[in-house]
DNA sequence: GATGATTTGTACGTATGTATA
DNA sequence: ATATACATACGTACAAATCAT
């Protein structure tokens, strides 16, 4: 028991196996280097193996597993170096929509912008580091969201989606919250006056630093 | 051995299936809407009816093939704002490699490519289209790689690989090849010169004006 | 609107290939 | 090194859903 909800409306079993196997790997539930047994799988979803194969088969794609011909799959394990990579690229992808939404945010959603980040200003000052850390979320969000391009909101997405095992404890350090707010706060400035390079600067910055601070627990606790 | 990418094994059916696959794709032997039947592909490759659908799965999660629950896989029609967007987006990451590039190849890699480059010319002066395209594609996978970044390295590829059904006609339009040399001279100068900069720009130039000789296409051929 | 035909989604069985004793 | 054990890759069968008539 405990096992997975039938929830019959979400269309089809594959999906919502990618989604709970995604959403397991992204929230740590499993780690990376976990091998992904078939068959455990199939009795854990009460599932035959034909759709956790093609689940696994979609999450490899995704670069959230990594499938070795007839040796099985793990969850993906990333060297430093992809590590480096991957944060590197977010840096310029983050610089890139929050340069685009300086250019490109409607009225209506740069208020939105402003008003959620006042807000979460009170978050900062309870140090309430969950609750933060689901605002952080949806911030990004709108500014992948602001960029108004569908292509660059997917693979922005997407990198963040693989990151976020090696980007889950950044909040825990100390002083991070205050620190996180003033960078968003240099990044909503810039979007607010339409200065996308400045923007862009800010958010490469941003997440530059969030970087340095992953990995201290990526050589650590991984 | 820093294995990275299990990509090139040949041994699975299904990745060869997803070769071929997406290689008809992107050819544009499969044109964009067309329907994969999965017993036809079945057939046509000798194989049944499971490794045919695990194929469809990675390339439907590769944005190469629309796959909806119950309905069918068809080869991926984007709408034109996507389009606009990958094409945006590919700008923005030739850019980025470029930038890379210009800072971290190796003197190596440099010369390869000056030496290359100014080969292709010949490839101009006799107006050999096939022969220039294919070196125009080893042209952009070296400053890939010479960014020396895995994942800007594959995001990129990614893109590259999700447009080419939309920019093969290109070289077609009368000039281009010869404007095309000179866009790449810029980029190759500047990577010469270490100017991260420029080349980026360059870059950035270079895909943009393939995007619109494209949407020609795209707006009409299609 | 109902029914039949076609196609997809899932289950299960067998064979092949890899790792281990 | 040979053999055993186990997990994956593929094939076939059935069920469910969609489309056409």
């Amino acid at each position: 028991m405990a096992g997975k909800r039938t929830l019959v409306r979400a269309g089809t079993t594959v999906d919502q196996m990618v989604r709970a196997l995604a959403d397991g790997i992204v929230t740590g539930a499993l780690r990376p280097g976990a091998k992904l047994d078939e068959v455990s799988l199939a009795g854990r979803f009460e599932v035959s193996r034909t759709p956790v194969r093609e689940a696994l088969g979609q999450l490899s794609a995704m670069g959230l597993v990594d499938r070795r011909p007839n040796r099985g799959a793990i969850v993906a394990v990333v060297t430093q170096e992809h590590l480096s990579s991957m944060f590197e690229s977010m840096a310029e992808l983050e610089g890139i929509c929050a340069r685009f939404s300086a250019e490109r945010m409607t009225t209506a959603e740069r208020h939105a912008l402003e008003r959620d980040h006042h807000d979460s200003a009170r978050l900062v000052r309870l140090n309430a580091e969950e609750d933060y850390e689901a605002y952080n979320t949806g911030f990004h969000s709108r500014l992948y969201r602001g960029a108004h391009s569908s292509h660059i909101l997917e693979i922005t997405a997407a990198t963040r989606a693989r990151l976020a095992p090696f980007r889950r404890a950044q909040f825990r350090l100390p002083g991070r919250l205050a620190k996180s707010w003033d960078e968003h706060d240099a990044i909503v400035t810039a979007v607010m006056r339409g200065d996308a390079a400045s923007a862009g600067a800010a958010a490469r910055a941003h997440v530059s630093i969030v970087s340095e601070a992953s990995s201290v627990f990526a050589s650590s606790g991984l």
